[in-house]
DNA sequence: GACCAGGCACATC
DNA sequence: GATGTGCATGGT
């Protein structure tokens, strides 16, 4: 079997275990998007609380968000962790989209979306996880997301080396999967789903694992 | 109390 | 280019 088979083939094995995720949590592309950036290094629990706090003022807006300052947004996002990081971040983003976009979500995912991705890596704290979050999650465009787990599942079933890049990753996923962002929004949960439960940092053993049993064959 | 969580920037070698 | 460190809350 190829690598691009097993690729394929892990996907189905995961979506018949664990069927659909419902990613991305939210209710609007700019709600997308700041949990996209303060899901960074943090898990989704804490940073729904300080998404909810953000909906509570109705500060979900970039118009809103461009009248807070830097410090009242930190408390805001008190529980994501890393809080005065990230309201620089969304700051960043904010400033980023009003100098480029006319402050227009619209405008910024009508740009090619490798201009965008070289555009997002641009602003400080948004790295390569967040731009593709931001354009699979926000946009709906085909690009796949590598996180911490994908690199940990992978490896761990010997499909790559550990060493393997963020870029070569995501080439390999994206030359093995047909280029659809439902598909990719998919797979990047189901990899999350499966990570958390069989590929903990601690836990080499990977007991029940839907992809146990001859991982060279997966 | 230690460890971990849907990263990133920056310093140093 | 690889490796180490700060950022920080909240759950197990």
């Amino acid at each position: 079997m190829t690598i691009s088979e097993r690729i394929n083939k892990i996907y189905r094995l995961l979506y018949k275990r664990y069927g659909p995720q419902g990613w991305w949590p939210g209710d609007t592309q700019l709600e997308y998007i700041l949990g996209a950036i303060l899901t960074q290094n943090t898990s989704w629990k804490n940073v729904e609380k300080a998404i909810n706090n953000l909906k509570k003022s109705n500060l979900i807006s970039i118009d809103k968000l461009k009248l807070l300052t830097t410090d009242e947004l930190a408390q805001l996002i008190r529980s994501s962790g890393y809080y005065n990081q990230k309201a620089l971040k969304i700051k960043n983003f904010v400033t980023f989209i009003t100098e480029n976009y006319n402050d227009s979500l619209e405008n910024m995912f009508d740009e090619d979306i490798h201009v965008l991705r070289n555009n997002l890596l641009n602003i400080k704290g948004i790295g390569p996880e967040t731009a593709d979050c931001i354009i699979l999650y926000g946009g709906n465009k085909a690009i796949f997301v590598i996180d911490t787990y994908t690199y940990r599942v992978l490896s761990r079933h010997g499909l790559v080396p550990e060493q393997t890049s963020y870029n070569e990753m995501q080439e390999l996923f994206m030359d093995s999967l047909n280029d659809d962002p439902q598909i990719f929004n998919e797979y990047h949960a189901l990899l999350v789903k499966v990570g958390k439960e069989h590929c903990k940092k601690r836990s080499p053993i990977c007991a029940g694992c839907p992809l146990e049993k001859d991982p060279h064959t997966v």
